[in-house]
DNA sequence: TATTGTTATACTCTATAACTATA
DNA sequence: TATAGTTATAGAGTATAACAATA
């Protein structure tokens, strides 16, 4: 490890000032978790009037797609169970956002896709959830945040 | 937004080739909560023996700090309610890892810090979180790493 | 009157195991 | 025998509100 004592991004902040010195604050696991923290807490703000939460919107974004994903592929790539899947497509379906249609070529699977009134839910929640995004990442500068996403894609897969 | 539809980095996952074609990957909140996902899940995992979990873990971090937080700054530092911090004190000092004490300039206040076997804890701790953060972060080198922690810090704060 | 820590409550997320229907 | 989806359950995380002690 480089440098293990680093100076408080926000000195003027007392709580900051009061836990300077930890070696938390270079520990990128930290960094994100609280980023995430306070990234789903402003994005279910944003999606709240919605009546979607970021699971519903995630799913619901890749039901519109183009792919057509089955619920396992919705869990492999959500990092969610099974068993979790179900329970947001039921809530999504329930709310006339999502369909599962059965797979004719093998009837154990279900292909989820969004309907139009989904597609037309999403429109919006795309434009909620990118205000917020705006917010979060005010700091940040067009390529500064091109460079995150591509890091961020390189661990996440 | 620049380019939303993207090559998923890892064609050979069914998984990824199924959904590929969602804007999803270009979130920089999904990717954050699919990092923070793997992550969590790895560093608990790495914890588990010492009877820790990820935020027990950074409680102790800080109070083992030079800085002796009160409990409102370990809330504020960690995006976490009072009433959270309270439970997790809770549990540390039920396993003798850190001692609350009155500050007697403002006996509202209650500082936070580590006893000797704490720190001993924490220094076994910080070992396994290493080697499970080597192992999340193996495609990205020290440069990119640095790079990766200096944006996320500035979107933390 | 405001703040620190605390208790209580409810809801969401996460992890696991067992079941069914198909293959 | 293995896989996709489902149900059930328990534990951890998150969000609020109310309270006692202290300032």
């Amino acid at each position: 490890m480089a440098d293990a004592r680093v100076t408080s991004p926000n000195p003027g902040n007392p709580a900051d000032a009061r836990v300077d010195g930890s070696d938390l604050i270079t520990d990128i696991e930290f960094l994100v978790a609280r980023v995430r923290a306070l990234g789903s807490r402003a994005a279910n703000g944003a999606l709240a009037p919605l009546g979607l939460r970021v699971r519903q919107y995630a799913v619901l974004s890749l039901a519109c797609g183009s792919i057509s994903p089955t619920q396992r592929d919705l869990a492999e790539f959500l990092e969610l169970d099974p068993s979790q899947v179900v329970a947001v497509i039921d809530d999504l379906q329930a709310s006339g956002l999502v369909e599962r249609t059965q797979d004719p070529r093998d009837r154990r699977v279900n292909i989820v896709q969004a309907t139009p009134h989904g597609r037309s839910v999403y429109a919006e929640a795309r434009v909620a959830i990118a205000a917020a995004r705006e917010q979060s990442l005010h700091k940040l500068t067009t390529e500064e945040r091109a460079t995150l996403t591509e890091l961020l894609l390189r661990v996440a897969f």
